[in-house]
DNA sequence: TCATACTGACTGAATGTTCACTCCGGGGAG
DNA sequence: CTCCCCGGAGTGAACATTCAGTCAGTATGA
């Protein structure tokens, strides 16, 4: 096998990432995806017990690398506005370069599959949330900088644009240069700023 | 039939979209919509061509009442922050009111139904927007009173969060009272005025 | 060193199910 | 009778999942 040390099961996943952006969850056979990844479809099944689990390991792992993008070269003593500004851009950026990443959390979040998961995350976390880093960054106004919104309001208003953008930039709508990511970065802080 | 003034076509759209709403498209079979909607199979097919062109039709009804609900009573006299935070505000109510509605048209135009739906309407328009007097409002900057951005950002500024905030409060995890839809639509013009 | 036995990862044809769509027969109105 | 609307069993295609079999690699014995 050419395959430089990638294992099976990770030579799936990044298949199944790659079709299932392209194609969606429901237009994605498995027949398909064993094509692509030049493996037998019985072996699919030997790694993941259905489609559903394999769904759900594909969305680990971008999760996983989209942290860590973050995460990189963080710098947690930067003023508020700084830090916020800085998050948004990176995270735009990560996205606009990764879009089979993107649009597959964007199918996602917006299918069963999404929704059940993030039920079970606000159920199991309290003031501290783990590996994220703009969810924790609204817990943290302490400097009474931000206006006095509910969480969801200050995600509503960051995430929300930042999709819609996306979208548009992936099918052509607009151009997404340096000047726009910062125009909306600025915007979102505009939006959530005492 | 105790159907009241209702065709049959009518009777079918409402029923595909209260399915469509609830499963979603590829999980809302043509037999399920038609026992739904107490028709045969065969009459969907005398008053569609496909699934497809259902699901068009579908959406056009629905983008009517909502533009019907926009305009309603719209006072184009008023200054431009009342005017804009009058319409967010409206939109919410309407969609928090319809939640199929609202289900039915976040799916729609995150398929490939609805983008290329958009492709058409965006390379069909020049300067004037037929009936859509949210985009309307972007179009007459006269007063300077907005950032200068691109038409898109404004767009994403305020449907994006609409669209979190809206699925946020479908799942259960916001209350969406008077005060936190007056919030959103505050935070909105914020982001977009000068 | 070679021959034989064993193992389990791997394959893809076969299976049963689900679906969009067709088509023909029934029945009501004129 | 004729015309038209309607219903729903029927059809073929597509799909997720299974399983009987293959085979490369490794252990065992002489």
């Amino acid at each position: 096998m050419s395959d430089t040390g990638k294992s099976k099961s990770d030579t799936i996943l990044l298949a199944a990432l790659k079709l299932f952006a392209e194609n969606g969850f429901h237009c994605s056979p498995i027949s398909q995806l064993a094509d692509l990844a030049k493996v037998g479809v019985g072996s699919i099944y030997r790694y993941f017990k259905d489609k559903d689990e394999l769904i759900h390991a594909v969305s680990e792992m971008v999760e996983k690398s989209l942290q860590e993008a973050l995460a990189d070269s963080f710098d947690p003593s930067l003023p508020s506005q700084q830090r916020f500004i800085q998050l948004i851009t990176r995270l735009i950026n990560y996205l606009s370069r990764h879009p089979q990443e993107f649009k597959f959390l964007e199918q996602y979040y917006s299918s069963p599959y999404g929704a059940d998961k993030k039920h079970a995350k606000f159920l199991s976390e309290g003031a501290t949330n783990q590996s994220n880093l703009i969810v924790d960054f609204f817990f943290s106004n302490q400097e009474g900088i931000m206006k006095e919104l509910p969480l969801q309001l200050y995600v509503a208003m960051t995430f929300g644009p930042i999709s819609f953008l996306l979208r548009d930039s992936f099918s052509g709508f607009v151009i997404l240069d340096e000047k726009l990511i910062q125009q909306t970065a600025e915007a979102c802080w505009d939006a959530i700023k005492a």
